[in-house]
DNA sequence: AAAAGTCACAACCGCTGTACA
DNA sequence: ATGTACAGCGGTTGTGACTTT
């Protein structure tokens, strides 16, 4: 795939100014998040679809909080990273108000260093991590009789952050209720012939109700 | 006071996944 | 089934502010 590249395209780069910030929440304000590649033409900016993207989630969307994180969300962090590794558009989003950037900007600079974790030795323990432990959320195909209730992303539209706690929690015992029903599947469908006897595929010392406590 | 070093944050880049024709 | 365009993510870099020497 052959994305041009925002220098291909002599848009702007670097810092944003008022003016285009001005420009940007208009156009959100007028046709709503989304339809990255319209923005930069509906708003008169000359900046490339992911800078506007950016540059509204991670700076001008509303309810965003700045400022230091505090012990209980550094906390947070610390325990959804160990669970779920880099991905940290899934931590912020335990994270109310914070965004994924964030998230990575004090992961990568605060953390690693209060937790005295070198950057080569960090990554030998990410591995390891993610050998044993890291869930990796899979895309499941929803059919129409058995769906999920993922109605919590569209709350995240304007003015609809204060509706998503109740469905943020939904979300999450989803995702456990999942985990369980494809270990079942997993079960009724896991040969031996690929594992050996007394060889572990991860998922057998992976408790799924310790990581529901760990999370309330 | 000034230079050097460190830190935090914003922004960019390249890649992958998904939807759709 | 395949190709293309778009959205989104994580890694990385640039830069200004702050601290130390």
């Amino acid at each position: 795939m052959n994305t041009p590249t925002c220098m291909q395209l002599g848009v702007r780069k670097g810092a944003w100014t008022e003016e285009e910030d001005f420009l940007l929440r208009k156009c959100i304000q007028k046709y709503g998040e989304g339809k990255w590649h319209l923005v930069p033409v509906r708003s008169g900016l000359n900046r490339c679809r992911k800078s506007c993207r950016l540059r509204w989630l991670n700076y001008l969307r509303p309810n965003i909080k700045r400022g230091d994180f505090s012990s209980d969300e550094v906390d947070l962090i610390l325990r959804l990273h160990k669970l779920l590794g880099n991905r940290w558009s899934l931590i912020a989003g335990r994270l109310p108000g914070r965004t994924a950037n964030d998230v990575k900007n004090c992961w990568n600079t605060r953390l690693l260093r209060k937790l005295n974790i070198a950057p080569q030795k960090q990554e030998r323990k990410c591995k390891t991590i993610h050998e044993n432990a890291i869930i990796k959320p899979q895309p499941r195909k929803l059919s129409t009789t058995k769906k999920l209730n993922f109605s919590w992303c569209n709350n995240k539209s304007i003015g609809n952050e204060e509706a998503s706690t109740d469905n943020d929690i939904q979300w999450w015992a989803n995702i456990m209720e999942n985990c369980n029903e494809i270990e079942e599947e997993a079960a009724t469908k896991r040969t031996p012939s690929l594992l050996q006897e007394g060889q572990s595929d991860g998922w057998d010392e992976f408790p799924v109700d310790d990581i529901w406590n760990l999370l309330n």
